[in-house]
RNA sequence: GGCGGCAUGGCCAAGCGGUAAGGCAGAGGAUUGCAAAUCCUUUAUCCCCAGUUCGAAUCUGGGUGCCGCCUCCA
């Protein structure tokens, strides 16, 4: 474990979260010193993913992030589901099969996660890829006889399990009543209790399938979980990812396998992300009043405008989206990334490139903001609280970099420059703990979709820089509104020289 | 019906018993040919009722309203 960054001045508080298991927050500390492994749970490929998707993968990107950052070393992964109902059903609708749709939709997801800036994980299962870790795992569970065959299929059966309920706090008797008539009735004869899940599902005829010794089939959704888990991690995690819809019936279907097969707990700490919702109401494919990410991003949303809007809000509540709130964060975010890129602006002006940030030697004031980001930061993500540490730090970077703009003349002595460095240097520190900085960004030209060269951006400033200087104040408005149709905005700056920036909608 | 969660200014959102962070919008100011952008300043007693306490947005009890899960779902 690398030394952490934690030199502060005050006490922090110790890493906890809300884990799901006991409904409290619990301090955090490793299965084995500085390591961590951690599993999340993917998507189903057969579809683009959408904000709530978006929303789940960047708050466990930050969460992951933030742990290297602390020093430790994490061990990421994450599945993709490539074996389901709704694959086959696009396949069967495309023409196409069940490995044509989801490589299709795997190739997606990384694009969006990629624009995302969502580190990839270390490593991504395919339920395909794994089946023979499965099929032996059902087996195992066949022989410790809380499992059974049954018409082809093979069913975990949840009367074997006296803790089954234990993670979504659901008592049997009732679930039981209100399960009645909600199972398709031929599972239902096949089944010894209504509640008892499909390890295997034996395959109707004409539809893709996997041998087995049970005959063809594909397995059930939640084993492929149990299996990549004990595969890739071992039989006891640190920490398993998730949505709070998958709560009941997937991960406690999943404590049920995995704990009946190994003896052992499965995961020391769940945690799950709060819906998107819109308009009060979960955004989702079935209702229709989805976004997709790679719809918000062909729109011009930034994708630190989709980080920051959903690092605004706590991980665990549900998030609200609309056109609005999205706006206000894309101005907030620009506000945010000016300060963070004051310094690969004005470094050379300040003499900044003479000095160096030295963690041990930053101020009181500089150490507080530090160990408030990082105290709201260790309890249970609060990255909301995180985040006005980060405005804060910002402000007088903002100020600073305005009297620049404005040329008037400073002093580098009285300006306290050394502070402002440390400042920035803090800043980009903790903004980048939790990826909302990227020093390639910073430094890079944005990509101009649908837009004019820069040729033609400079002809054109130049030709109303002359109506200017003519008063023919008409004609230089004409040729601001004509780059605003392009996305390109202006900025007049003293001394007439007048800057331009691309510009999308938000 | 069962289980879980939430209710803080115009909007979003922290707060975890000691007198309300932050962002957006609004207002005023600086700047500007007009703008835009930017910078400065500025705006709340926390759903209702009853309790505990020297002291509560924060704890307890009772309401009211909203949401999620119980079927695939991040």
């Amino acid at each position: 474990m690398k030394e952490t960054p934690l030199n502060t001045n005050s006490k922090l508080i110790p890493l906890s979260f809300t884990n799901t298991l006991t409904r409290k927050k619990e301090i955090f500390v490793p299965i084995i010193p500085g390591k961590i492994s951690i599993y999340c749970c993917g998507v189903t490929v057969y579809d683009l993913c959408h904000l709530g998707h978006a929303r789940s993968y960047i708050v466990w990107d930050v969460l992951r992030r933030y742990l290297l950052w602390l020093g430790y070393e994490v061990r990421f992964v994450q599945n993709f589901t490539d074996i389901d109902d709704k694959i086959l059903n696009k396949a069967f609708k495309e023409g196409s099969t069940m490995q044509e749709v989801s490589s299709k939709n795997i190739a997606a997801f990384h694009k969006d996660m990629d624009a995302l800036g969502i580190l990839r994980p270390d490593s991504m299962p395919r339920a395909t890829k794994c089946l023979d870790s499965i099929r032996d795992l059902i087996s195992e569970l066949q022989d410790k006889g809380v499992a059974y065959e049954s018409h082809g299929d093979v069913y975990f059966s949840i009367s074997s399990c006296s803790e089954y309920g234990k993670l979504s706090g659901r008592d049997l008797t009732t679930q039981q009543k209100n399960a009645d008539g909600r199972i398709e009735k031929h599972e239902e004869e096949r089944k010894r209790n209504v509640l008892d899940f499909a390890l295997w599902k034996s395959a109707k005829p004409g539809e893709a399938s996997f041998p087995s010794s049970w005959g063809p089939g594909r397995p059930g959704w939640h084993i492929e979980c149990s299996a990549m888990v004990r595969e890739e991690l071992g039989e006891t995690i640190d920490i398993h990812l998730g949505g709070s819809d998958l709560v009941f019936p997937h991960h406690e279907n999943e404590i049920a396998q995995s704990e009946a097969a190994n003896d052992k707990e499965l995961a020391h700490f769940w945690l799950h992300n709060g819906m998107v919702n819109v308009k009060g109401q979960k955004m989702s494919k079935s209702i229709g009043n989805f976004k997709t990410i790679r719809s918000l991003l062909e729109s011009g949303v930034s994708p630190m405008t989709l980080r920051m809007f959903v690092l605004q809000a706590h991980y665990r509540k549900p998030l609200d989206f609309t056109d609005e709130s999205l706006l206000a964060t894309s101005t907030g975010w620009k506000g945010l990334n000016s300060a963070l890129n004051f310094g690969n602006i004005y470094s050379k002006l300040l003499e900044w490139n003479k000095m160096n940030f030295v963690q041990d030697e930053l101020e009181d004031k500089l150490k507080n903001s530090k160990s408030r980001f990082v105290n709201s930061m260790n309890d249970d993500l609060n990255t909301s609280g995180a985040l006005s540490v980060l405005f804060e730090l910002s402000k007088p970077l903002r100020s600073l970099a305005k009297k620049l703009e404005l040329n008037e003349q400073l002093d580098l002595n009285k300006l306290e420059n050394f502070s402002l460095f440390s400042r920035w240097n803090l800043l980009v520190e903790l903004a980048s703990s939790i990826g909302l900085y990227n020093e390639d960004d910073a430094t890079s030209t944005p990509l101009m979709a649908n837009s004019l060269k820069e040729e033609q951006i400079e002809k054109a400033i130049l030709e109303r820089k002359v109506a200017k200087n003519n008063k023919d104040f008409q004609k230089a408005d004409k040729i601001r509104d004509f780059l605003k149709t392009h996305d390109i905005e202006l900025l007049d700056k003293k001394d007439g020289i007048t800057h331009w920036r691309y510009e999308p909608r938000s």
